[in-house]
DNA sequence: CTGTTAGCGCGTTCAA
DNA sequence: TTGAACGCGCTAACAG
């Protein structure tokens, strides 16, 4: 059997109530009396139940996280800064996969919510009204991560997608580009992807052409590509990921055009892949370790009751220019 | 506030034993009273308390899981597999990051043990003394997940990297390779590159060359590969990831040379990397999915006490021919 | 500064 | 088939 807190309290021959506060530091102790405690302890080799600590304080210094598929480079990126940052303020995460449905998202708030979670932080393809509606009735701090509130209800961390895009289009424009396409996944999938598309589309006069490539998988995407580009005569590419941007970039060649001298391709995010191609890629750059970290700060806050200045926080983007273009 | 099994009980006009026997299905109810049950549940949307659970049962259905770094390919697709099998089995995932040091990963067995998980799915590059202390000082079943414990003392779910590392020399050697060099992260990083390593060199008759290639960060690595083929006559390479493939590959097209013509190049895991270079890699394949959804299925036999027959699990590996040799 | 005493929400005997 | 009562290990008043 594992020692107790009782274990520790007879063992240095004072209350349960002492051990816990030299545990906790929520009292001051005499400092003989706790250097016996912490004997005791070592003696014991005791670890405190955070199980019945969490039952008994009703914090249980876990987070909730939340996200359409860890194995995805960007998301997995995000989760490591929101693990190092949940580390650093003693919390640990509960992670989840929901495969950007709805319903298991929904699902998995209220799993969470059994689980005593102090707060949750939340990636999705596309908020809505079922989500919100079980943040309600769970009423767990939730922050938004890499991901859209429209209407602004839900605390969150992100890039001004919309801006992000027209900077891509302006990028290229700037440097001689007449013909425009953007590349992303099947519309409506992802608000992040359609926002940039819009801010693209913002910056053109020439008619938006915009190539749906599916789920976004380079394999996939690669024919797709490659037919768009023997059919329409464009002289720049952007594109909604790095693995669009690369299949893109592999398509030009494939028609047997030059990246950048007849079509320059511009991709987001800024993965590890963005070097790994060649040419190397120009990308807007997503802040995506930043996303993952403040937005567990910005949770830690709220479960601390710190003062927040800004509810919806917009990190900047950057162009990161390569060879691409 | 949150309703609870008294509050259902009351609601329900029964004890809150016999709640707590609808919602575990621990005995037999009568149908109308359970339905009684039922309706107070639905009504007040009752959720268990999974902590006041954990503290009266002891068993608090969730995992730890303690691995180098989620945001590496291979890992966070481990991530995946594991998660996925958790789910199916009722359990959740605490996830943490030991970035490979030995400490945090002692000390993370410690944090996981105060958390009361039930079991732990463990990742590490060289599994040590102080591991194998700490899982018994824990006294939690602990499954070793692409990792290799020499002395068989631990779980595991594993290919055998040492007859993988000859098979890839072996299928170079068959065609037509004269002169093989391994291209390597630090050699006593990683126990699995290293006994990739001992397979390859295994098979050679010429003195084996190997490369080390830092951290096996692809930027670091091109320049120390490109050094090395100016001062090197080989003919066939293998990478002890698909990242120092890439590498690899850029690093022979950079000394104006040809793969696979030149020179053959194989790497290991078959992340998604390996189809977005070109030429394609030809690649030994890790089953990443699986080595997670086997540990922590392992683990769950474990903890419902099932029979197992093996504790080392020795998972297939299996060539993918492309075009890059 | 320290000890006593209630709970926290649930599983689990033991009787009835 | 159901209920009463105890305990899981700890935090948090409240006394002293």
């Amino acid at each position: 059997m594992t020692a107790t807190i009782y274990d520790v309290a007879r063992e240095a021959k004072v209350s349960m109530a002492t051990v816990s506060r030299v545990l906790n530091g929520t009292a001051v102790v005499r400092e003989d009396t706790k250097q016996r405690v912490l004997d005791a302890i070592a003696r014991l080799s005791y670890r405190p139940n955070a199980v019945a600590r969490g039952l008994a304080s009703k914090r249980t210094r876990t987070i909730g996280v939340i996200v359409p598929d860890v194995s995805a480079a960007f998301v997995a990126e995000v989760v490591r800064g929101i693990e190092d940052v949940a580390t650093m303020y003693d919390y640990h995460i509960i992670l989840s996969n929901s495969d950007a449905q709805v319903q298991r998202e929904v699902d998995l708030v209220g799993t969470m919510w059994e689980k005593q979670v102090d707060g949750l932080v939340y990636m999705t393809n596309r908020l809505q009204k079922e989500h919100v509606d079980a943040f309600e009735q769970a009423q767990i701090p939730v922050v938004l991560c890499a991901t859209e509130d429209p209407e602004r209800r839900i605390p969150s961390v992100n890039v001004d997608n919309q801006l992000a895009g027209r900077d891509a289009a302006t990028y290229l424009l700037e440097r001689g580009c007449k013909r425009i396409a953007y590349i992303t996944t099947t519309p409506g999938f992802s608000v992040l992807a359609d926002l940039r598309g819009q801010g693209v589309a913002s910056c053109l006069s020439e008619p938006f052409l915009q190539v749906d490539a599916k789920h976004g998988q380079y394999e996939t995407a690669l024919p797709l590509i490659q037919a768009f580009l023997r059919e329409h005569e464009v002289d720049g590419l952007v594109t909604a990921t790095d693995e669009l941007g690369l299949a893109a970039i592999h398509a030009v060649q494939d028609v047997g055009k030059s990246v950048p001298n007849d079509i320059k391709v511009m991709a987001f995010d800024n993965t590890r892949l963005a070097v790994m191609v060649r040419p190397e890629m120009t990308v807007v750059a997503q802040p995506m370790y930043d996303f993952g970290a403040v937005s567990m700060r910005l949770l830690t806050k709220f479960l601390q009751d710190e003062p927040v200045e800004t509810y919806t926080v917009v990190l900047p983007h950057n162009i990161v220019e390569r060879s691409s273009t």
